[in-house]
DNA sequence: TTTGATCTGGCAACCGTTTGCATGGGAGGA
DNA sequence: TCCTCCCATGCAAACGGTTGCCAGATCAAA
């Protein structure tokens, strides 16, 4: 059994609140009395246990941090440089995976609710009057959607697919096919709205798909047949597949069909030819999220990253 | 405020341990009242408090994954795996990121250890002496990494490597580069232990590397000019980033150099040449880790997981 | 009816820690 | 020398649950 603060307090002949407060309030402990306290703690191997601290301070320190999918590249940037930032500010982040299922994220969110001081959800797949109940029981922000009155950080989606159909009607392409995200995807929704409004473009929607390598691979038949000579796709892993999918059917990227991505994962840069991208400010995010949750208490600030479009190889002349 | 024991208990004119027996032992509960409490707790939005449970209990029927790189691939399928395996155990599992680094390791753990009911450590950079301490805590299942009276999972790694190698020479390769992994590495042991046992084979190495594509990208210059024809290297993402950096010099792979990477990740299987790698049974892994933690009590049962050669685009004749 | 077994639910202690309040002693000022 | 005031510490009640023990009620068998 690990030391409990009684230990410590027996081991000095002192009462349990002045170990207590060795740890938590040490101004309030005579200098003496502290160094025995400390002393005995660190020979019994003492150290508070956060839990119990928790139930009578309501703070646990910790945040969790809901993802839908980790084995997507896209999401680790984004994590690593949440749990670094938290460090900073003596929290600690705890990461889970939904899936992509809904009923899974809710779940998630519920063994969180009390375990920890706030959630960040990223790129949450349930809808907004299920996260705005949700919320009743634990302070969130979430990434990737906007929901009125909650904090929340955004990517300019649509600037980057604009920036993207940009790009591709500079070379010449005119039919492009639009590869959407899965149901339940505000990023997916900006997107179809931004390319929407773009004119002189003829424009071929496909969706909705699984955001990976399966979902590209799965569409590139329909992509190929529908006379586009350009895609641009919810994600980098989409267009990975489609790429994939493509060259299996021989059609040339980017000689035939040129391949637009989003996100700028580290497969898209290794992969041959290496992926044209619209690039999202993963990390970045990440830290302002666990800043707008320390800040905000539950206070609806909406903080917006620029996206950037990255040309490498899979975007050409339209043939 | 969320709803406590009390409320519920007031609100249907019952004890607080009725409500709480409502939850945890419902067959010593009247039928009738049983369903009384549980509108009243549903009416409510009643949930139990996983922590106040677990000061009294000790179980907080969560556990804790602590990996060195949530950036590198080859874990995600090990998470999932994992959550998937504990959620049907009605387990949930919190993970955490070192980021390579052994301090940041220790004081994950000791966030974890009051937590969690136990620790699944992932290829850890922590020493065994360490480790062993920390065990003290909380009880941990190791995965690749072997200390004496700790249940952990291995990966066959001396035997993957010896196919790496079999499968090397049967091309005609005889001078063999092995790029070894992080100091404090297991598998980075193993596999140079078994490599050295090779008979026939001339192995220059080259070691310690961050395991990512940047230390593959920094040791090519190296490895091109010590004159092997083939390389075996640590995981797929040095793999990755070896390939990159003979390309940028101008070496063909595998024309003039032939690599293998260890683990199977998603990127390697998109690469062009797609690589030939040792595949590394990751969800396996993470399904035993949970078992074994759920299993033991902390007695240290072992489970070694085979390995298996996938032959891709990457290895060839030697020149 | 008595006896005894079986259910049901209340009581209160406990888990490890924090914290408002009370207390005792010593220092400093008058 | 006496009165304050402050500092350091103790006391005890919380926080949200669980659980061993006990008592009253119910019911069947004798």
């Amino acid at each position: 059994m690990a030391a409990t603060i009684k230990d410590v307090a027996r081991a000095c002949g002192v009462h349990v609140s002045t170990v207590s407060r060795t740890f938590s309030a040490p101004h309030l402990v005579n200098p003496a009395t502290r160094t025995r306290v400390l002393a005995a703690a660190d020979d019994l191997g003492y150290r508070p246990n956060r839990a119990a601290r928790a139930l009578t301070t309501g703070r646990t320190y910790n945040m969790g941090l809901i993802v839908a999918d980790i084995a997507n590249p896209f999401f680790p940037p984004l994590i690593k440089a949440a749990q670094a930032q938290a460090r900073g500010r003596d929290y600690h982040v705890f990461v889970a995976d939904t899936d992509e299922d809904p009923r899974v994220e809710e779940e998630l969110i519920r063994t969180f609710a009390k375990q920890v001081d706030g959630v960040l959800l990223c790129s949450p797949r349930l809808s907004n009057k299920m996260i705005e109940r949700l919320a009743e029981d634990v302070p969130f922000v979430v990434v990737n959607r906007r929901i009125k009155g909650m904090p929340a950080v955004l990517m300019n989606v649509a600037q980057g697919t604009k920036l993207a159909l940009d790009h591709l009607a500079a070379l010449g392409h005119h039919r492009i096919a639009l590869v959407s995200g899965p149901i339940g995807s505000w990023t997916s929704n900006e997107m179809q709205g931004a390319a929407a409004e773009a004119v002189g473009l003829d424009l071929v929607f496909f969706g909705p798909n699984q955001p990976t390598e399966g979902g590209g691979l799965a569409v590139a038949p329909e992509v190929a047949a529908c006379g586009a000579s350009a895609v641009l796709a919810y994600n980098d892993l989409l267009a990975l597949g489609l790429i994939e999918g493509l060259s299996a059917m021989e059609i040339g990227v980017p000689d035939q069909i040129s391949v637009i991505g989003f996100d700028d994962i580290l497969p898209g840069r290794l992969n041959r030819p290496k992926l044209t991208t619209v690039a999202m400010p993963a990390a970045a995010a990440g830290r302002m999220a666990v800043d707008l949750l320390l800040q905000s208490g539950g206070e609806g600030a909406t903080v917006t990253l620029d996206t950037d479009l990255i040309v490498r190889e899979s975007t050409g002349r339209a043939p």
